[in-house]
DNA sequence: CCAAATTTTTAGGTATGCCTAAAAATATAT
DNA sequence: ATATATTTTTAGGCATACCTAAAAATTTGG
């Protein structure tokens, strides 16, 4: 398994903080089946760096630095997902190639993908396209394009 | 840095081999700015493992497994880094994120992303598709879709 | 062909991220 | 309220992926 970023845990503390004020050692410790004593130490560094207020027996919560770096993590992850249902992987398989996504895309290759899904959205002729991806990565033949809608495509285009 | 996957010297190997027979410690030490020393541990391993055939002081050359391995996961790599390049990431930031990518992707995401890249060079309307997000990206508006467009789009999107 | 320079390996060390076992602190139940 | 159960921490261990220094093998130049 990959090593885990700072990332991941501020995101799992973020998560499991929800309707919560505290998040203990045991918490994390199921949530990634890892000993409660390696969570002791995860939690020790996030402090550290300031991540989060961690107290010994208490518990940890995020500061404002962690629950930034959370809520800008949790986003990537989001949007990521959309982009790749969107292409028509499944749905649990792109939370988790997102999961690994978000950690290593760079800042401009993120931003390319927003822009894609929101085009994706907002484009009138997008549900035909995609309607020819789908029909694509099923059956393995694309139908020809209808000769007038490549006409006004080309003409278009060359503006 | 990413922990080092037997995928990457397998890739890199198969990379310095191009053109010499036998590819030495210090090929791989220099390219990757290591010491010749762990180039050796990671010789040991790959060699145990059956990625190379490997003699101490010679140097090593790809067994059958190792070059099917090293193929594959070019291959993945030049088709993720056509993909970014198509969305619209600059070609270096597309080489390095299909280099992290090529690792993570699951299988069917994988294939998903061949299947765009092949319906995006053969769908005849794809270039005027391309060219909106384009123009989204750069000035962040959406010219409004062309009405005859829409209308044939969406005729034929209902089939 | 052999001495010097270069390359490669060996041996041992460091940092990290996990582990287990046992000690310490906290929570629960009668 | 205190004994018992639970949770958390401490202390020490293991594996791995890198490192450095020095030994061993190979290559090169006169």
């Amino acid at each position: 398994m990959r090593k885990k970023t700072i990332e991941d845990y501020v995101e799992l503390v973020y998560n499991l903080q929800k309707g919560k004020k505290i998040v203990h050692t045991n918490d994390i410790a199921s949530a990634l089946s890892i000993n409660p004593a390696s969570v002791t130490e995860i939690f020790q560094k996030l402090s550290e760096e300031g991540y989060i207020n961690y107290e010994k027996y208490i518990g940890a919560t995020l500061t404002k630095k962690g629950r930034t770096l959370a809520v800008k993590t949790k986003k990537k992850h989001n949007k990521i997902t959309e982009f790749l249902i969107l292409l028509g992987v499944d749905k649990e398989i792109a939370e988790t190639d997102a999961c690994e996504m978000e950690h290593i895309l760079h800042p401009d290759t993120m931003d390319t993908i927003i822009k894609f899904v929101e085009v994706i959205k907002k484009c009138e002729i997008t549900p035909f396209w995609l309607n020819r991806l789908k029909e694509y990565t099923k059956t393995g033949k694309l139908p020809k394009c209808p000769p007038e809608l490549y006409q006004i495509c080309t003409k278009y285009s060359k503006k």
